[in-house]
DNA sequence: GCGACGATTATCT
DNA sequence: GATAATCGTCGCA
């Protein structure tokens, strides 16, 4: 069943990250059903979050879809190449968001597979935001601003994970955050071999 | 208008 | 482990 659009307005962005593990991303881009579960993911703060693209209220073309309602997607281009998918969340005018960074395969894995020029299936088809974007056919310029209620991309209910299943860490790539980069805000599923990095 | 750089990854050594 | 790829955004002039 698909994720109520309730959930995305709770207030507490962590929180809703680590209800996300374990949950199901799915997308039909193209006409073809791709989807997987989710296991691995960071939270990010529109306040007091010097990750954030949105931090200190910096509200540009870019950034104004995480100020929007919860329940939408924000996808943006990395490096010129990458296409990274976020869930908008928390209530209007608060720039919350969560960083979907991996996957494990479920629906679609032929589709999936020629997407990313793989001949062989491994955690490298969907484990890494950049990667699981490219594997769902996720793409800035066509999912910027996409309702997670629509039947493009929406995410799948699940029961939510207990803290021993999950572990914590400091979120990849964030350092030029300063003080914000130690936060502990990075979850992904204990044992799951589809994660980007230990 | 211009230049620096990034919530990364594939492909080298 | 190091590095190239590659382009939209942001900040400043």
């Amino acid at each position: 069943m698909k994720l109520k659009s309730d959930f995305y307005l709770q207030s507490n962005v962590v929180l809703i990250a680590k209800a996300l593990l374990g949950k199901t991303l799915c997308t039909t881009v193209d006409g073809v059903l791709t989807s997987g579960k989710i296991t691995e993911v960071e939270a990010y703060s529109g306040t007091n979050d010097k990750a954030c693209h949105a931090n200190n209220g910096l509200r540009t073309k870019r950034t104004e879809v995480m100020y929007a309602q919860g329940g939408k997607a924000y996808v943006y281009l990395c490096y010129g190449i990458h296409h990274l998918f976020n869930v908008v969340t928390n209530v209007h005018d608060t720039a919350d968001a969560v960083l979907v960074r991996a996957i494990e395969p479920i629906d679609g894995l032929e589709t999936m597979q020629k997407r990313r020029r793989k001949i062989e299936i491994n955690k490298t088809l969907t484990a890494g935001p950049g990667a699981l974007s490219q594997a769902l056919g996720i793409q800035y310029q066509q999912h910027y601003g996409a309702d997670l209620q629509g039947d493009e991309i929406w995410i799948e209910d699940a029961p939510v994970l207990t803290e021993s299943e999950i572990v914590t860490s400091t979120r990849i790539g964030v350092a030029y955050a300063e003080e914000d980069a130690l936060k502990p805000w990075r979850f992904y599923i204990k044992d799951n071999k589809w994660i980007s990095k230990k």
